[in-house]
DNA sequence: ACGGGGATCGGCT
DNA sequence: GCCGATCCCCGTA
């Protein structure tokens, strides 16, 4: 069962908190692919300069000021990103899946990944797309429907710890502790940053 | 029409 | 750490 609208209804932190042990699953021509998101990043709505809607509305974030459960997908460099759109309508926050850890099609990721390691065939944003074939065109994509691309809640329960750091990437907002990974999981896009050791901050 | 930059990645030093 | 690939988007004119 995909997760409902009213789990992205909320503040985009909570999100990215509760999206971690959740699956994400890609379905194409009757073939699974799918993994457990190990990684998020939040991107607020407001004072939050590292956030693509920081600036306003444009063409490129438009799916941020949409409703809540669709995907924004933007492509960077040779790469695409996948954001869960969090909070309703107008208020443009997001969560940026950043890791997965494979569980169903891991032949096919392998090769869509060119890699036969499996911590790397989902550890990064854009890596996790490749292996999943997320593309612009699943932009605005509503994940609660069920089809194409979508997130489920994890097929048993368990426990495990969650950490948090600065975000990777950004020089904006850098001092926020907005990037939560499952401690500890080998296919993380990054080692978590220990406190104190951030990017170094320019001295005066 | 043009120029610059980016929520990345992988390879090299 | 640094750099290049590679391309879409955005601001400016």
């Amino acid at each position: 069962m995909p997760l409902p609208i009213e789990f992205y209804d909320r503040d985009p932190v909570t999100v990215a908190r509760e999206l971690l042990g959740t699956k994400l699953v890609r379905e194409r021509g009757g073939r699974v692919t799918s993994g457990i998101i190990v990684e998020t990043e939040a991107y607020l709505a407001r004072g939050d300069a590292a956030c693509h809607a920081f600036r306003g509305q444009t063409r490129r974030n438009a799916a941020m000021f949409g409703p809540p459960g669709r995907a924004y997908v933007y492509a960077i460099h040779a790469h695409h990103c996948l954001n869960v759109v969090t909070e309703a309508a107008g208020v443009p926050s997001a969560v940026l899946v950043r890791a997965i850890a494979p569980l169903e099609g891991l032949a096919l990721m392998k090769r869509r990944r060119r890699t036969r390691d499996p911590t790397r065939i989902g550890a990064g944003p854009g890596n996790l797309c490749q292996a999943l074939l997320i593309t612009r065109a699943h932009n605005e994509w509503d994940l609660t429907a069920g089809q194409t691309l979508w997130v489920s809640a994890p097929d048993g329960a368990q426990r495990f710890a969650i950490a948090c750091g600065p975000r990777i990437g950004v020089t904006a907002a850098h001092d926020l502790p907005l990037r939560f990974v499952v401690k500890g999981s080998p296919h993380l896009s990054k080692p978590l940053l220990a406190a104190g050791r951030g990017r170094r901050v320019k001295k005066r």
